[in-house]
DNA sequence: AAATGATATGTTATGTTATTACGCTTGCGG
DNA sequence: CCGCAAGCGTAATAACATAACATATCATTT
């Protein structure tokens, strides 16, 4: 296998060159970060990432990091919207890990559902340091 | 009582203002927000209001929303940093609540724990409709 | 093939959020 | 009084995001 990130074949070119940068990198990229590395190819706009990104998100092949103004490739190839996703982000490498936790999730629908709200999109972001940025202090 | 926020004595003019203009507000600002309704009283630049906001978020009196780029005054006046919030964010009225769980933080504390992750700051927002809003539509 | 509609694109300009850099002021402990 | 830390004011700029408009691409229907 190529790569663990088989990227779906029905992506336009944009949105191609986007996630492919995202993917190739180690940690998160702001729009601008990509739209430099994709100068080369052809891109000039920032509203090209940003449509392009948007797209992405939207269909779980990317994630937006809130605290951070930046995007990440989703790490999971087959994550696909299921769910909240939580983010653990190092402030010391950039590192940023994915994951999901049923019981934070069942925790947040119960207060939901308690007040009458409706939830739409649930963002969750960890900052701190990471074991091996630890490790190397 | 005035009021259920008794502001704290020792904060500076500037924070004083800022703080002020977050409990008047029925919701979350934007710095500019902050600063353009502080013109009055001479605020001029981003900086005073930024300057402003961070010592207040450092000290648990307002809180940044990510999800928003904007602020809110605390809402429980005895809050001060004990323990991971939760905001749930109303699209319809802006209405910011804001509340705690237990389980919530004790489950990214296990997380943490098992990845040696040292967690410095955790963000969660909840983004959809409130009950009061779900009622009118 | 022509007409249509939905989606994507390119480009310019602009709006919004946040910080850097610099110098002055104020208050407080030594 | 001196020195230092914290706060303040101002100007400039950096970083992030969207509005508005014109074109293009492609599948579907006629």
């Amino acid at each position: 296998m190529a790569h663990s990130h088989d990227m779906p074949t029905d992506l336009t070119r944009n949105q191609e060159l986007v996630l492919g940068t995202l993917t190739a990198s180690s940690g998160p990229l702001s729009a601008y970060d990509i739209l430099d590395r994709l100068r080369t190819e052809g891109l000039r706009a920032p509203l090209q990432v940003y449509r392009a990104l948007e797209k992405l998100v939207d269909r779980g092949l990317a994630h937006r990091l809130e605290s951070l103004n930046a995007f990440v490739a989703c790490a999971d190839a087959h994550c696909h919207r299921k769910g909240l996703i939580a983010f653990a982000i190092c402030e010391g490498c950039g590192k940023v890990d994915e994951f999901a936790d049923a019981v934070i999730e069942s925790r947040l629908g119960a207060w939901a559902h308690a007040e009458g709200f409706k939830v739409e999109r649930t963002t969750m972001e960890i900052r701190g340091r990471c074991a091996q940025c630890l490790k190397a202090a």
